[in-house]
DNA sequence: ATTACTAGTAAGCGAGTAT
DNA sequence: TATACTCGCTTACTAGTAA
């Protein structure tokens, strides 16, 4: 979504066009994001045809109103507003349960990660990660927890193998605790790793493509 | 303000640059917001030649802080989502003391237009109204405000002249009560007129250029 | 590794104007 | 009145690459 249609859309919205339809022309429109009334008309049709606006073409001026999709992009610009500026010591993601490729069980299943998780966590991890795949728009929320203070798991060696170290939140899963894990040394992932002393998948009843809310306690 | 730079400042305070100084190349934030490294630089000093961020470019990536500037560039954008999605029965505005061009005192003299006011507004204005420039992004507020639900003062011909009619919404400048008043036939303005029962350059102590608060409330 | 310049290409803009 | 097309001009983009 390119950035001036967001904010013509938002435009749009400041005079009510979520609620109602309302009557607006072109030319009001361009003065109001001084720019030019061909301008202002083109983004109209961009938004239209990108189904975020509805409009109803009379002789004079034209009836507009944002549709869900519109309203559903506005809303998440909010929310990042409000992460920045109203951020408290929890953070809502929601997600989907997708299969990881198997990696979260070898994980918890060494002993060294697992005396370092009942150590710091206060519980033993069932084997294996519960991977949730969060919309893009929700990675700015794990962006933003790893500047916090996280529950640090150190890097061990194992034989040949080096285990690198992890940050951990106390978080919740349908409000089943548990913590996420989020590997120190990788990109910003769109998979969420939740750890949990039971078998989620079982307790929950979960299965690939169901939606789950995660709530993340913040340190401080 | 391009709508770009705003994304981009935007992005760059979602990694908590408005706290601390944030250390991330040009890549990462192109990843970040899907574009390339070029253009993320070209945004970044972009931004540094508007004083929104300061940076300090070290052999490896850079340091990046948002200045007051950018915080409050970011701040309006906020307030312009709490608008759209936030909205109670409260409006608040702020704005500077400017000398009007004498028609405010001239209106509130007629006597058809003072009987609407005593029987609708309860109060007896004094002559004149005080007029108060908004900011360019506050005029949003306004015309917000023109959606609701106005206490209407009808138009009346005096002699040869018509009165126009205007809407009145209950005010409170510096918590002195008051209304403000708004043209129903004109574009919208980036001056507001406030009437009250009191002479308020005088019990306010007011002269041009002093900044003030304003707190509309909407009816509805 | 980085940042950011150059230059060629693509996208966006608005005056004029058809509808 | 409107909306929105064409088209010449400007701005923005990125590959290549210097520093």
């Amino acid at each position: 979504m390119k950035a001036y249609l967001i904010q013509m859309l938002k435009e749009i919205a400041l005079l009510g066009a979520i609620r109602d339809k309302i009557e607006i022309s072109s030319i009001e429109l361009s003065n109001q994001i001084d720019t030019s009334q061909q301008t202002a008309s083109r983004y109209l049709l961009e938004l239209d045809k990108k189904g975020m606006i509805t409009r109803e073409l009379g002789i004079k001026k034209q009836l507009i109103q944002i549709t869900d999709l519109g309203k559903t992009t506005l809303q998440e610009e909010h929310l990042q507003y409000q992460q920045i500026f109203e951020l408290t010591n929890r953070i809502y993601i929601s997600g989907k349960v997708v299969s990881g490729i198997g990696e979260g069980s070898y994980y918890t299943e060494q002993i060294n990660y697992i005396k370092q998780f009942q150590e710091k966590l206060k519980f033993k991890p069932f084997p294996g990660t519960l991977n949730i795949e969060i919309k893009h728009i929700e990675k700015n929320k794990i962006r933003l927890v790893k500047k916090y203070n996280a529950i640090l798991i150190n890097e061990f060696k194992n034989n040949n193998r080096t285990f690198g170290g992890v940050k951990c939140f106390h978080a919740k899963i349908e409000n089943i605790k548990g913590a996420i894990v989020l590997p120190i040394r990788s990109h910003y992932s769109n998979i969420l790793e939740f750890i949990s002393p039971y078998f989620l998948r079982k307790k929950l009843k979960l299965k690939d493509g169901d939606f789950v809310k995660i709530i993340i306690f913040l340190k401080n």
